[in-house]
DNA sequence: CGACCGATCGTCT
DNA sequence: GACGATCGGTCGA
């Protein structure tokens, strides 16, 4: 199990990024309490070109400027005041692509993740969901901008590759407003995963 | 299990 | 002042 190296993040098609992420393992340590998750289900983001995106037309703000920064950086904002949504930035500094990890499913620290989530048993909620697997592994809007390569929030390859006959491609979920964009095949999951949301499994 | 709906607040117009 | 890259509870089948 080896961290990703930046050179992953590093590449121009964050579609095939997205892809590749599933299966991956998504690693938080906060002062030694580690917990983590497979992922099973994310999506991407293209840039200034997907009217999906928040940096669509070249769009900057405050809140998405992490979008910008260079690849394997963290990007983490609130959604519906509340929800914390853990995205991952790719291709070069400038160019500002991301990809929204939607779903894992638990690997290690499930005890910590029921702590958090406030359960005594697991269910498959637990991680199910971008804002819910934010609770579950302890990630908030402080870790925006933070470097993947940091030794606190990071993902990491086992060398599990999911077989391309289990990988499902999809619209993306909640983005209904978008226009032609809500249509495009950037959401990937691993099909049939209890942990996977949405609709489509 | 699906459909519906209220909560909640930072961000941008 | 309106609107989310959502969630969890409730209700009915």
């Amino acid at each position: 199990m080896r961290k990703i190296p930046a050179s992953f993040y590093d590449r121009t098609d964050v579609l095939q990024i997205a892809r590749e992420l599933l299966g991956k393992i998504l690693v938080t340590n906060w002062n030694s309490v580690i917990t983590s998750g497979r992922i099973v289900e994310c999506e991407a983001y293209n840039g200034v070109i997907d009217k999906a995106s928040h940096a669509y037309k070249g769009r900057r703000t405050a809140r998405n400027d992490v979008m910008y920064e260079k690849a394997g950086t963290a990007y983490v904002y609130i959604c519906y005041g509340i929800h914390h949504l853990f995205n991952v930035v790719t291709n070069k500094k400038g160019i500002p692509h991301a990809i929204l990890i939607r779903a894992v499913e638990p690997v290690e620290g499930i005890s910590e993740m029921l702590k958090r989530r406030n359960k005594k048993k697991p269910d498959y909620s637990i991680t199910k969901g971008p804002g819910s697997l934010s609770v579950s592994l302890g990630i908030t809007v402080r870790q925006n901008g933070i470097s993947l390569q940091s030794d606190t929030i990071f993902i990491a390859d086992d060398a599990f590759i999911p077989d391309k006959k289990i990988v499902g491609v999809s619209p993306r979920i909640g983005v209904e407003g978008s226009g032609e964009a809500a249509g495009y095949p950037y959401r990937f999951f691993i099909k049939g995963n209890p942990y996977v949301s949405g609709r489509i499994k």
